[in-house]
DNA sequence: ATTAATCGGACTAACATGGTCTCAATTATC
DNA sequence: GATAATTGAGACCATGTTAGTCCGATTAAT
């Protein structure tokens, strides 16, 4: 179907709430849910698995929550999404060499192959520092945006 | 899940067992299915819908089947998936803009943009007539190999 | 009439998705 | 030490998707 799953779109905002927070601020699972729009029960099993993928380290009690294990600029916008839909092929011949016997002779394997490489190309070449800083001059150019709206109602 | 789905496979394989044909050729589901290998009664109802889509002809009765509607040159690779999973969105935000009301501040927004457009482009840059062209060098390459082998025996 | 093919759709089993809910473990604070 | 806030582990569930099969109806060549 070639879709995101829901799971992994969740994963990402939540590896870039904590990417954009202050180094080694602990954040809890309601901030981030809230912040982000997402369901807070499905958030939490989601942060259970990044945690056992090692992307995030977490701790318990009172004021516990969720810090990144590595600098930002160390996950992949791939590592999340397989951290939680696991390896990506695009079609089963991509899974290894001869895992479909036709492949040496189709002509539609090398199409694929290409196809997903360029696509791994893309995940792999964005890390969530740079997702981190894109979301801030976002952020500022709607507040810029807002600004000028106003202007022009007066 | 990021993977395409049995019946599209079936049915690129499909209609590039007509665009090898000679022209106007009329092919029936079981020489088809039994060529590409794909399970006969599936295969069956792919090609109906391919033909509700304007993608193949049929004929009925003996010596009926199957042929090309338009050029195979005319065929994209994404026009046979899409005609089988519907149209393709690596992400919801991407249906239109606006689907998701983050999009205007979220940073991943426009890294699924750019991945799924080049994916798109690999996909409508290929055609049957191309895929067909192709098949036919990797057969020559494969007979090569084996006489290769066979000689090397001697 | 017979036969070979598609047409249309009902039906199914198995799996994936997108959650919720509960209870246990941990730990900061009073 | 009691309480409360937080994660940990996993059972549970409703719904949708996938990958088919199967059957009866229709069409047309012989
Ligand atoms: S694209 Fe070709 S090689 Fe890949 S699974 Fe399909 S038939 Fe096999
Ligand atoms: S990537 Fe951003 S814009 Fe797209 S669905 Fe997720 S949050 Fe919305």
């Amino acid at each position: 179907m070639f879709r995101l799953s829901r799971g992994a779109e969740y994963a990402i905002r939540g590896l870039l709430y904590l990417a954009m927070q202050p180094e080694g601020k602990i954040s809890f699972i309601e901030e981030i849910s809230i912040a982000q729009e997402v369901p807070k029960a499905y958030l939490a099993k989601i942060f259970q698995t990044l945690g056992k993928k090692g992307f995030v380290k977490s701790y318990r009690g009172p004021d516990g929550g969720f810090v990144l294990t590595k600098p930002a600029s160390e996950i992949s916008l791939l590592d999340a999404i397989e951290a939680l839909e696991g390896p990506i092929h695009f079609n089963d011949c991509l899974i290894h060499e001869g895992y479909c016997h036709r492949d040496e002779m189709c002509p539609i394997h090398d199409v694929w192959m290409t196809a997903q490489k360029q696509f791994l190309s893309v995940l792999t070449g964005t890390n969530f520092t740079i997702l981190a800083e894109a979301a801030r001059v976002k952020a500022a150019k709607k507040t810029d945006r807002l600004k000028e709206a106003k202007c022009k109602q007066n």
